[in-house]
DNA sequence: CGGCTCCTTGCACGTATGTTCAATCCGATT
DNA sequence: AATCGGATTGAACATACGTGCAAGGAGCCG
């Protein structure tokens, strides 16, 4: 092996590889495995969490395709999303919630995303949680490409959204485009202007091709607060003109109504996520769900045709399914 | 759940599916998915364990696909067939390798096989190691079809191989098309009258019109013989007549020379295997060869250009791209 | 209704696996 | 050459897991 292809990891990926295929294709125990490979037992228990951690064992889950839970069938059937119901016992937390859903779909993203493909990823706690545990998967010649802006009156937001954008990026082997303006601008004028540079045009442009949009979504007048909402993004004036026009809910720093209409709700003319009807062209779009507390505004998103794709705990997916 | 879908094994599935999700989406422990489950943990090892062995669990390696190993990339350049060389250690014996061999082919075939596609199998000691673990798959509208017949003069050999046919049937939900001939026909002439029986050409159209051939070789010639030699298959003269036309292997009782050729053997006129020229029209010839014994035979095969995708043991292969 | 078998369950045990820790190796820096 | 920090290793320990076994049910005849 004198002319490895990678030398840096090499030998310790080729020996994860060997491991696995032992391991999971042939049934060793770890201790034989450790013998064949001339080392330790230990070492083998590592090699093999490696090639889980870096996706080179892919474990998936698939509903024989005729059983779908009687819940996601009901979701189905009622909104017109694929539904992924992740089971949660009712006693657990939201944090659990959010934890134990984020980390569901984090394992199962890599059979959406692929080669030749562009991801446009929102931030904010969902997505934080997500990004801290995506599945390794390499692909070539894809994006990953931020929703909205992350910039307040505090900080550039360049820090925590780009955090998380860097984790799908190395994770997926994607270039990673950010998008380096504030969640909200303070006048309007100034966006429409920034939007016709061409950095900032060709972003946009990405943006509406995109294969894949990957998002939470905020629930401004819920228990939990949105990191939005908490984060200085918006000035209590602010605020309390979204609780007036009936807001219950926002995609990217997008907000909308119960029904899912948009129109008057002049904050998103200042938002700089994408506007809803750009973000509908896109073929693929995920939600993810945890906490009754976003009820209302998942039922707000069904409503404005955001999703396709939803991933939610299940006694959220059961209260969805309740009467209005 | 009053109106479930399979009324029979639907709850079993629906917890080992639950289960699954837990366990490998979730990172529970065995102990907590049981009480989520109100069950004991035991019971959950075993539904786990009925989850992989169901296929509901599918567990993949992937070779990030820059690094095909050193032997695998040889193997690939030299005989244009995409390699997969499966790891066992020098010390092992034949049967072991042939059974790590069939084990490793038996988990990845669900990758190659899908709905509305045929696939067309072999029978012999290969084929009935494979046929014994292969991972159940739920597909629709496909059919495995037999290659070539199995009768002799002790038995009809509709038991032997219509076992493995049935193992590859069940496991994929597809229709078994049996063939119910002898092996070798005493005379041409019969063969050729049955072939133009509307039953039979139905099946030989089948095979030529596979998606996928699975099989793996005979070497009448080399220590381990042969199910088909030792099976009373063949009278000492036949065999002794192969040895004179220089025949080193056989694929499907069709037999070849060490440079792939196969004109003036006359058994093969008595053969009720698929004549080459139709097999080499099948798009995925998968051929699964074990132990070194095999080796004169192996390079017989690729001479003939009768795989595609091999699947072979490390030694064998590193003696493979060993000098001619 | 009883007795029969076959299947499922939870317990208990032994084995397999994950993880901590101290020792060691390696490469970089001085 | 010497020293340092970080990464890797195997031993030892603590868990987690698989499986044989006896007990309990569910169906099926007699």
């Amino acid at each position: 092996m004198t002319y490895a292809t990678d030398p840096v990891q090499s030998d310790r990926s080729r020996d994860a590889l060997t491991a696995a295929h032992l391991y999971y294709l042939q049934d060793l125990t770890m201790e034989a495995i450790a013998q064949e490979l001339h080392t330790s037992r230990s070492s083998v228990s590592r090699l093999l969490s490696h090639a889980r951690e870096t996706g080179l064992v892919n474990i998936q889950i698939k509903s024989p395709l005729d059983a779908p839970s009687h819940l996601e069938q009901q979701i189905e059937a009622r909104f017109q999303v694929t539904a992924h119901v992740v089971p949660v016992p009712d006693s657990a937390s939201d944090v659990d919630r959010l934890e134990r859903v984020a980390l569901s779909v984090a394992r199962i993203l890599g059979q959406y995303f692929d080669s030749n493909m562009t991801m446009g990823i929102a931030w904010g706690s969902t997505m934080n949680a997500i990004s801290r545990h995506v599945t390794p998967k390499q692909t070539h010649n894809s994006q990953v490409v931020q929703l909205n802006g992350a910039g307040n009156m505090r900080t550039t937001g360049l820090g925590y959204a780009s955090e998380i954008l860097g984790r799908f990026g190395t994770a997926f082997g994607a270039h990673v485009q950010q998008f380096p303006v504030p969640a909200f601008f303070d006048d309007p004028a100034t966006k429409q202007a920034l939007w016709r540079e061409r950095s900032i045009s060709r972003l946009i442009d990405m943006q509406a091709t995109m294969d894949i949009a990957l998002f939470g979504l905020g629930s401004p007048f819920s228990g939990v607060i949105s990191r939005v909402y908490a984060g200085g993004y918006l000035e209590q004036a602010e605020f309390d003109a979204l609780s007036t026009a009936g807001v219950v809910g926002d995609v990217a720093t997008v907000f909308y109504r119960a029904d899912g209409s948009t129109d008057g709700i002049t904050l998103n003319e200042r938002s700089t996520g994408p506007d809803f009807t750009v973000l509908r062209r896109t073929p693929r779009r995920i939600c993810v769900v945890a906490g009754r507390s976003k009820l209302a505004s998942l039922r707000g998103a069904l409503a404005a045709r955001l999703i396709t794709d939803l991933f939610v705990d299940e006694s959220t997916a059961r209260a969805l399914v309740e009467a209005p």
